[in-house]
DNA sequence: TTAAATTTGTGCGTATGTATG
DNA sequence: ACATACATACGCACAAATTTA
């Protein structure tokens, strides 16, 4: 094993770690500063010669690195060009049936959700939408979406108490809105009205989203409803801008 | 219930109507004040304690009432600096037949369209949303929209070259697209597909918007197709995001 | 249009460590 | 102990693609 001539690296990760080979922790390291945001998607990565040296590596081991990274979806190789972060623009389609896996589904990529937060609180300014009183209550879930470990989405939704009560544990257990309905009986949903605007991110918005707070976010205020028409969901998402752009796109005929 | 001391208000509300809860009324006549310009754009409102000593309720009631009117995107909060009468909202709705003139005349505002510059260039970029060769000319028209004297819209819009050859001066005269196609044959087109994203404007952008450039505006992609599906316009918009937002609703039925 | 510079892609040879039989 | 096979890593050279001047 060489001596460790490379000791100022700022990543955590040991790049000579002797358990994994010395390409996999460089992939290791630089897919965390990719997931990070500490690369910004587009970018374009120093070049093969300077990153093996900067590594204190080889060339061809570098390229193994770079190579997984590209299996991964995470970097994008254009001989003659360079090495780029791959952007990910997901097409977010915005129709009567909007969810977020089909939506992700057609292109092949998948989906997390993650819960961050759940309380009860009163209905509030949610209730015009939900079509409640205003001291009736509403379980208030905050999200997080991640397509490719990349976060993508931060979600506020407010749900109808009585009847949703319960729906944070099978949203957690899930990590999908769609299937926590199903299981609470809302076999079917539909989004009635979308209203979309834009703004700077809050600093805990823009942590939250791993992005700076110089990056616009596009906003998304929602309601989906059930069968019968009746609201069944309300709130707000924040998509980062240079990972998710809109489409509306008349609805098929159905 | 309390004695009206209020009798002043211009609003056709009744504050204590007991039908709906006090801090609706109270945002009904919050909003109906800003529509009518009874407070101006941009203008600060009372702090919370005076307005909810005004209206006789508690400051939370109040406070419930405000949030709302930030939901509808009528007022901006900022804490610790005071509560502001949002500059102009225009709630532009994407369907299948989006028109500005359309959008507006449903808030009673009427548009005004600038022809700021015209040219004859290869298709290029626009080649495939127009589907044209790529060497084929489009003409390419960038416009500005304002309402009430408020810059609101940018357009970059590229027309098909020997169809559409002569559009600028029927925009320039009419200060409209719907009816400068019209002219040229085009009766009706509806919006095949728009594509919605965000960033901060470029600093022309932001003069020609009136807009200061740490301002995020929405960008919309569009392509317009003629009855017969062929396309006869494509470009995107800027809109300033304190003036517009975005409304997708599902098309009604025809 | 051409040419030079930059950057990734590929091939060869060599060497080391590890798992297998 | 030895041979074999495989993955890993280093060094050099040149080819191919792309950008820039």
């Amino acid at each position: 094993m060489l001596k460790d001539d490379n000791a100022a690296a700022p990543s955590p990760l040991d790049v000579n770690d002797a358990t994994v080979a010395r390409w996999q922790a460089i992939a290791a390291q630089l897919r965390a500063d990719i997931l990070a945001g500490r690369v910004a998607p587009g970018e374009r990565l120093p070049n093969e010669t300077a990153l093996a040296e900067r590594f204190g590596v080889n060339r061809h081991t570098l390229r193994q690195a770079v190579q997984a990274l590209v299996r991964e979806g995470h970097l994008n190789v254009r001989q003659g060009c360079g090495t780029f972060v791959r952007e990910l623009v997901l097409d977010y389609a915005l129709r009567r049936r909007t969810r977020l896996s089909e939506n992700l589904a057609r292109t092949g990529e998948t989906a997390g959700r993650e819960l961050l937060s759940h309380a009860v609180l009163p209905a509030g300014e949610w209730a015009d939408a939900l079509k409640l009183p205003a001291r009736a209550k509403v379980v208030v879930l905050e999200t997080r979406s991640s397509v490719r470990g990349r976060r993508v989405g931060l979600s506020t939704a407010a749900f109808p108490c009585p009847r949703l009560a319960d729906i944070a544990a099978p949203v957690a257990r899930h990590g999908s809105i769609t299937r926590a309905l199903a299981e609470l009986g809302v076999a079917d949903y539909t989004r009635s009205r979308s209203v979309v605007s834009t703004r700077l991110p809050t600093q805990a918005e823009a942590d939250a989203l791993a992005r700076p707070m110089s990056q616009p976010v596009l906003v998304v205020q929602y309601v989906n409803v059930d069968r019968a028409g009746v609201p069944v969901e309300t709130g707000s998402t924040l998509f980062a801008a240079d990972a998710v752009q809109l489409v509306v796109e008349p609805d098929a005929l159905a």
